[in-house]
DNA sequence: ACAAGCCATGGAAACGTTTCCACAGGCCCG
DNA sequence: CGGGCCTGTGGAAACGTTTCCATGGCTTGT
């Protein structure tokens, strides 16, 4: 108690005199053991308040009961709560999480990969950059370790917990071009590091073609325009005959807005928008966003499972991507005519009244 | 490489020709050896692929390289951004980190605490419900292992990183007073389970009594109503004669402005409301959110420098808090005469324009 | 009453690493 | 030319655990 620690298995046995090996058979239920001993080594052991070293096990059982897990950023609540997932899952199974962040860093992201698996990582979650091309992910694959990717689309050799973000764009395009949006754009923040990004604007873009309309606008922009308003207005001002814009994620298309009010521009009026993600707060603002809902937390737990049965002998199974829900918003209008836009008027007007939800999985 | 895994310091030893106390010390750079057999050594090495495990390390020298944290929830951003701190300053440390999750569960807190001790971890950092009475806690500082507190205000025996929820609360107290506010609430979700909410109510309150100024009403809600802006409209209608509200965290102020605008309660002209964290999605909102801003992130950096230097030998030092920082926002105005008060004006009209900010730490 | 089996038990090996120690050879200096 | 001292090297112990195996005593069935 009052030591500075190492209480060992040895000083248990050597209290409750007998031998370790019948210690440890005690302490773990494994084998037989007399009342007699098995009283004596109980008491020892909460007397001494020893406690198994995780290390001493590890070694010899060749099992850390640890799962590493990589993703960009906490800072990211996306990414936050698919950990939050991932942790809520492992509970209770006796797996630790031990986490990483790349910060979305190519290079980062393999190093930490290594560093995951120096570790002696039992199994290995992932959302990187490019996971195509990271060595260290092969490398946990030709060593037999489990790995479950998150958000990335299936991958050969590999099982991935992912929504489907083409589809979940095509059905934004879908919204868009319902109520009669003809010029649109997508806005996004990190496309050369997110697959997720360029997912959302390939599908975006294969669904206006696929409908007649005019390629969207691709606005790419940098974390400095993201958190400073004027600087987005400013790229904002370059695309004036936009009528609807796809934010890449949520946070973006609440910036964006602020971006249009600083043009002078009235949402959904004079503009139309929609995020990705559904996070919580955008329902709850003055003018709900509309957007597409995810459940990253629920993204989390399936990769943690997926890993969990293959640690328990199960063969890798890729599953379903998960369910994705269009929510409607405040955001999102048919254009004014006559404003920005060419002038011409949908196709389709919008007689049926907007669709509440769209599913999917 | 196409094997199972388990290349060992003796297989590049026996593919060496030497012994494995001399591998080690090449791969290692400790002690000498001939320029003839490091080559051998380095070359069979790279050849295997081989990479140390780091629990055969742990298990001799006693140090698992490892850093346990505990926090509430990685679903609450605030908690996200600090452990992504911690994650930050620990990149190059060679440390790891473990992490657990405890939902506010003041019994979950104590036994993932144990956890984390059990699997060996070096140091420790946590935010719990009840640190004052974690059985685990004590047991960690008495093993003689670093401890470092997040969010929690300084106590006997344990070094913290945190803002000083008192004072900042008795800071939104007088930006409250000074606009004439006299019949105030304060707007609490977990509040049984957060000295962070408590404390912050007790500065508000404290503030109000020294400024004269009636107790402010407490108003407790739970999860459900947090996020049913409905449920909450009711509860908030239950005090109508409020005209500032404080609400305990961002999250909060947005979910009551919703409220408010079912009860058709304009803010700020019909109730002022201010948060506190300073998420950066208030300041994007059409009606900016007042706020109190910190920065978890900080707090988890300095948190982790804490645990570095104590396990790099440094004697234990409490630092002072963090400052904090009140973010003037469109949500706060002078109450509107005669509306819901009780009538009078308040003794010290806002002559001055609002202070933008206030500084402390 | 004796063989066969079961139960309780402890010694020892193994896991992968570092480090202590011993040993051998070569060098310098007296 | 011999003693002391570095340098390079490898054997072996230690870290804490589990598990294999051997041992010895006891029970059970014939």
């Amino acid at each position: 108690m009052t030591h500075k620690s190492a209480i060992t298995i040895k000083d248990v046995a050597q209290a409750a005199g007998c031998g370790v090996a019948t210690a440890s058979r005690v302490l773990n239920n494994s084998g037989s053991a007399s009342a007699d001993v098995r009283e004596r080594v109980e008491t020892a052991a909460r007397d001494l308040g020893f406690s198994f070293s995780a290390i001493g096990r590890a070694l010899q059982s060749r099992r850390s009961m640890t799962i590493g897990c990589l993703v960009p950023s906490l800072a990211n609540p996306v990414f936050a709560e698919a950990v939050q997932g991932v942790q809520a899952e492992l509970q209770g199974s006796g797996y630790q999480l031990l986490i990483s962040c790349s910060n979305y860093d190519e290079a980062a992201d393999d190093a930490a990969l290594e560093m995951l698996l120096s570790k002696d990582t039992d199994a290995l979650i992932a959302t990187m950059v490019a996971p195509e091309r990271s060595a260290a992910l092969q490398l946990a694959g030709r060593r037999g370790i489990p790995v479950a990717l998150m958000f990335h689309d299936p991958m050969e050799g590999f099982v991935t917990s992912y929504v489907d973000n083409v589809e979940a764009a095509r059905e934004v395009a879908r919204q868009f071009a319902r109520l009669g949006h003809r010029r649109t754009g997508f806005l996004a923040l990190r496309f050369s590091t997110s697959d997720r990004s360029r997912n959302r604007y390939a599908g975006f873009l294969a669904e206006c073609r696929a409908g007649g309309l005019p390629d969207p606008a691709l606005i790419e922009i940098g974390e400095a325009e993201a958190r400073q308003p004027d600087r987005l207005a400013v790229i904002l001002g370059q695309h004036p005959g936009l009528t609807a814009i796809f934010a890449s994620n949520d946070f973006l298309a609440i910036a964006l807005q602020n971006a249009a009010r600083l043009l002078g521009w009235r949402v959904p009026q004079d503009m139309s928008v929609a995020g990705f993600d559904g996070i919580e707060i955008g329902r709850l603002l003055e003018v709900p966003l509309a957007t597409i809902e995810t459940s990253p937390e629920a993204m989390g737990r399936q990769a943690a499972r997926l890993l969990l049965e293959r640690l328990q002998g199960g063969a890798p199974v890729q599953p379903p991507a998960l369910s994705f829900h269009f929510r409607a918003g405040a955001t999102l209008a048919p254009p004014t005519p006559g404003k920005g836009d060419d002038g011409r008027v949908a196709a389709q007007p919008p007689s049926a009244p907007p669709a509440e939800t769209a599913q999917q999985g």
